[in-house]
DNA sequence: TGCATATATTAACAGTGTTAATTAATTTTG
DNA sequence: CAAAATTAATTAACACTGTTAATATATGCA
């Protein structure tokens, strides 16, 4: 039944067409902007065909979303080799900073825009998120392997997980989302660094804090 | 000339009603499911009628992102009374998330959503965000006081300022997102607060964080 | 060859924000 | 007071959106 496989693979062949032009779109123009008749138009299909790949639009959405998490895990597991838990705690979140300076788009997807974690809620309410919480588990190990060196003593592993997580979301959203543009244009008298440059900036001074402790 | 002036009252009146009403919706159900015809058959005109009114949606929306500022406002400026800086940077780091969790669509409308900053960037260049900046100073003065009492020394006020402001905000979106909700169900071996309570306790462990420099 | 199945398409529905043209009401002016 | 001018509100329309049902087309199998 040799036949039956190539069809297969040009089913899935086609659904990662499909993925590649929402992506494509969506990168350009993001997420409001990349409709389904335009993601039909870039890979000439009529519209009607990506919803015999894809059952909506969010679950295109949340297709991209696992990809966006490859990513940022590709460049999180590269910082295995600081031994240091502490050092790679902090290299994890420049990493992380840098990700999100580097994908906008893929960031707000991942961790700004409700409708992907929504669709998980509705339609995987089991297994919920594996790509995610791969992520997250490899920054559960760095606090823990803090713990033991020292650090962050007699607290939560997970609450230290989530607060560290928290900084530099927060730090990045409010990047994306341009509200520290506008503030920090008001904050002239305080010599601030401009731009991406202010991000690692506030990391740094977050940095200070923690060197204090131990 | 009373006409006039009553004219320009009924005017008055008629863009609050057309914001009332998009409150009542926006809150209800959602900024995008708040549709220019649903806010205009809640007062009984034509849509097109909002549009002699308010230039478009994003107006209204940046109308409704003003209101909420004034809300956060008046909840932080009732903290002046807590006399010790530091404390007093505790205590606007609570009541700033106890408003995100009590109005989480006004929050994502204020911090999580592009559109009403994109507007100001687009349609008020200049002034830029004057019910922002206002909650911004009472932050930085409240950090400058910290300063004075012997926290954060030799560090950027308005660094420290920024960086207070990420963490809460982080620890909110990241809740509003759902985004704890699917990685706390995974750290049941954690013994972690539920829901709302796991917010406070994250911030908490930042206070310790916080608790351990002077 | 004929039938069944999977695949893709067209047509359509119910919405969206927004603008131009038109009507109704009100005020100002001759 | 009546006519003209201004203002306010409406209807109709455009160009979209996501999505579904009904229809056509091509393919594999007996």
């Amino acid at each position: 039944m040799g036949i039956k496989e190539r069809k297969e693979r040009h089913k899935e062949d086609l659904k990662a067409k499909i993925l590649e032009a929402a992506k494509k779109l969506f990168v350009k123009e993001g997420y409001e902007a990349t409709s389904i008749r335009k993601i039909a138009a870039e890979i000439e299909f009529s519209p009607t065909t990506i919803y015999l790949y894809y059952k909506d639009k969010t679950d295109i959405a949340y297709a991209l979303h696992q990809e966006g998490f490859s990513l940022l895990r590709e460049r999180l597991s590269a910082l295995i080799y600081v031994e240091q838990p502490f050092e790679r705690l902090k290299a994890m979140g420049r990493a992380y900073i840098q990700f999100a300076l580097d994908h906008p788009d893929f960031y707000e997807l991942m961790f700004i825009m409700k409708e992907p974690m929504e669709y998980l809620q509705a339609h995987h309410p089991e297994e919920d998120w594996p790509e995610g919480e791969r992520v997250f588990d490899g920054l559960i190990q760095t606090v823990e392997a803090c713990q033991k060196a020292g650090y962050f003593v007699d607290m939560n592993t997970a609450e230290v997980a989530m607060l560290s997580w928290s900084v530099v979301h927060g730090l990045c959203s409010l990047h994306i989302t341009s509200h520290f543009k506008h503030i920090a244009e008001k904050c002239s008298s305080y010599a601030l660094p401009e731009h991406e440059a202010l991000l690692e900036s506030i990391f740094q001074t977050y940095i200070r804090l923690l060197d204090g402790l131990k």
